[in-house]
DNA sequence: TCTGGGGTCCTAGGACCC
DNA sequence: TCTGGGGTCCTAGGACCC
């Protein structure tokens, strides 16, 4: 431990097999494709919550200039006269089929590690690749075809020795038709990889932002060739550990190793912008009471108590009136998941925090402290009947009636709502959700 | 009129302890 | 000139990711 920065220093993780970054290539809208072809080879573009901005776009909507962020209400004018459709975003169908390309992916690997709704990384076996290339490409390109027929989505394949390279290899898979969406680094002469990376700005690559690429632009380190020849020591002192990795997995030395299995969440948050504006103290307490019971159905699905209860609301950032962010964090008086006592202390929380005639655009519940709920996990049939602890059961039987009948179906106190707040979520051009309701199956006519 | 949501990791600094 | 030297835990903030 003497020797600071030797004791923690990155160093290589399991050294030899392949590494795969396969994503599914703009995968809200090709989602949306997969229950309606009419929108394939058109310009489609998917919204966020309240249809607000742009958060997917097709091929086509990138070539007509459209950019993630992009305020809806810019574009809309405009759409018609462009033959661009917009959908809302509809996360049960992408949740669903999201887990559908995941199972098919991890077949090929020897261990697979989900990194986000559309990709995943996956450790292709070592011995077998050592002698072929050639293999290396193939399976790649199985995974896709797999992928294409079990699910209908389109994929992208990078292969490389390290996690940086495996994203950096599919970012070439990407933007090269000739590859036909597979890229394996192996199967390049390095003087081309060298050539590619001498092109691509830092900022192209995982890890590093806006931030640090202004700061590397000013040492003189502009492309991904640049950053590979830096010095990983003098990186790590002017900038940080992450960077340092980073480095070395330029380089060819894995640094970054495999997140845990299934890790538990640290944190759960429930937040979200309003479709009309709250300015009254008890409009903002029937928030917080659905917010909290949202976020309470959430904590119980993951297992999880929350020992720390944190609220937030805000004004926009865009309009010029009044500014005002409240928060609050309180302690809970012991761990729990029970939306009764997390709506009361929701509730609670920001009473009295709002400033008077601000308008109010959004706001969210954050659960932190969290710890395993041992005492049963959410996942157990409902007993009527059980006496005892009678707080859990109430979180039970509202997961269970939700299940049934639909998220709206029940709620407690301020959140039972008959009808939907004014401030409620707006999604105009929601598709159905065709994989997880029975009600809103596909119908397939022949 | 209308601008998303949900996470992670790292670092620095303060409080506290022996 | 020079005010001990670790160590841990917690938190806030920065940066990044999709």
């Amino acid at each position: 431990m003497s020797d600071a920065g030797a004791a923690d220093a990155p160093g290589p993780v399991p050294p030899g097999a392949p590494i795969a970054l396969v994503d599914v290539n703009n995968f809200y809208v090709s989602c949306e494709r997969v229950f309606d072809p009419s929108l394939e080879g058109r310009a489609v573009v998917v919204l966020s919550n309240n249809d607000g901005c742009v958060v997917a776009r097709s091929a086509e909507a990138k070539a007509l200039g459209i950019t993630t962020g992009t305020p809806w209400f810019q574009v809309a004018p405009s759409a018609d006269r462009w033959g661009l459709v917009a959908r809302s975003s509809n996360y049960e169908l992408y949740g669903d089929l999201s887990a559908r390309v995941m199972e098919v992916i991890g077949r090929f690997g020897a261990w697979q590690e989900v990194y986000s709704i559309d990709e995943s990384f996956l450790g292709l076996a070592p011995g077998e690749f050592r002698r072929a290339e050639a293999r290396v490409v193939e399976v790649a390109a199985t995974i896709r075809e797999a992928v294409a027929r079990h699910v209908g989505v389109p994929v992208c394949v990078g292969v490389a020795p390290t996690k940086t390279l495996a994203k950096f290899a599919n970012h070439i898979a990407k933007r090269n038709a000739g590859m036909r969406g597979v890229c394996s680094l192996g199967s390049m002469p390095d003087a081309e990889v060298r050539r590619i990376q001498s092109r691509v700005p830092v900022t192209g690559l995982w890890g590093v932002g806006a931030r640090t690429g202004a700061r590397l632009n000013a040492l003189g380190i502009e492309s991904i060739a640049d950053l590979r020849a830096a010095d990983p020591l003098a990186i790590r002192k002017r900038f940080s550990v992450v960077l340092q990795r980073t480095v070395l997995e330029l380089n060819g030395v894995p640094c970054i190793p495999q997140a845990d299995e299934r890790a538990d969440k640290q944190q759960i948050v429930f937040s979200r912008s309003f479709s009309a504006p709250v300015t009254r103290a008890e409009e903002m307490d029937q928030v917080m009471a659905v917010y909290a019971q949202r976020g309470a159905a959430r904590l119980a699905a993951q297992g999880q108590r929350a020992s720390v209860l944190t609220v937030t609301a805000g004004t926009s950032r865009f309009s010029g009136g009044a500014a005002s962010f409240p928060s609050a964090s309180v302690p809970l008086p012991e761990p729990t998941n029970d939306p009764i006592r997390l709506t009361k202390a929701a509730v609670a929380a920001m009473r009295g925090r709002l400033e008077p005639g601000a308008a109010y655009l959004r706001a969210g519940v954050m659960f932190s402290g969290l710890s395993r709920d041992v005492a049963g996990g959410g996942q157990e049939l409902l007993d009527v009947f059980a006496t005892g602890d009678g707080d859990r059961n109430v979180g039970d039987l509202l997961g269970n009636v939700r299940a049934k009948f639909g998220e709206a179906a029940i709620g407690l106190g301020q959140g039972g709502l008959a009808a939907p707040a004014s401030w409620s979520m707006k999604r105009e051009f929601s598709s159905p959700k065709y994989t997880t309701e029975w009600a809103e199956l596909p119908v397939v006519r022949a």
